[in-house]
DNA sequence: GCCAACGTTGGC
DNA sequence: GCCAACGTTGGC
């Protein structure tokens, strides 16, 4: 099991959108960088990610979780693209911002902070801990 | 809307 | 295989 983190500008795909699709999810398609789709490749069913809203927004703002593994990239003939599907779990009960994972030292070395322009990112699990509980969740999905 | 960072492309 | 040009991302 492991954690990531996906992003996305609320005004294209929103953490609402998503939560819309309900169970059966959302491919997670539009991914053109090795780097992100080889992360979701690494990905298994079940595994955990964080909703980050970037542009507008500028932070985590629910759960998801993967529930189809990375399978080609419905939007496009190049076979090189891949991607996976997620569906939403649980609303961050206090959205925790940039700014906020910034100021937390224990989160200097986060993807978010350190590879800032990576759209799908892994996150550690002392991360992934830190995060729900800032963001208000006692109980974090693992 | 600007611009810095950075990934990708393509000529050589 | 290098590197300049170019395009995109994303914080501000």
């Amino acid at each position: 099991m492991a954690y990531w983190l996906f992003k996305s500008e609320p005004f294209k795909f929103s953490w609402q959108m998503l939560k819309d699709k309900g169970a059966a999810g959302e491919e997670w398609d539009g991914v053109r960088n090795y780097q992100a789709r080889n992360n979701m490749r690494a990905m298994e069913i079940g595994d955990k990610g964080f909703f980050y809203h970037s542009n507008e927004g500028l932070e985590v703002v629910g759960i998801c979780e993967v529930c189809a593994l990375a399978h080609h990239d419905s939007t496009t003939d190049d076979p090189r693209w891949e991607c996976v599907d997620i569906r939403a779990v649980a609303d961050m009960p206090k959205p925790v911002t940039l700014k906020d994972v910034k100021a937390n030292p224990k989160l200097a070395d986060m993807a978010l902070v350190t590879s800032m322009r990576l759209s799908v990112q892994p996150v550690k699990e002392d991360e992934w801990l830190e995060v729900c509980r800032m963001g208000g969740l006692d109980n974090p999905p693992r």
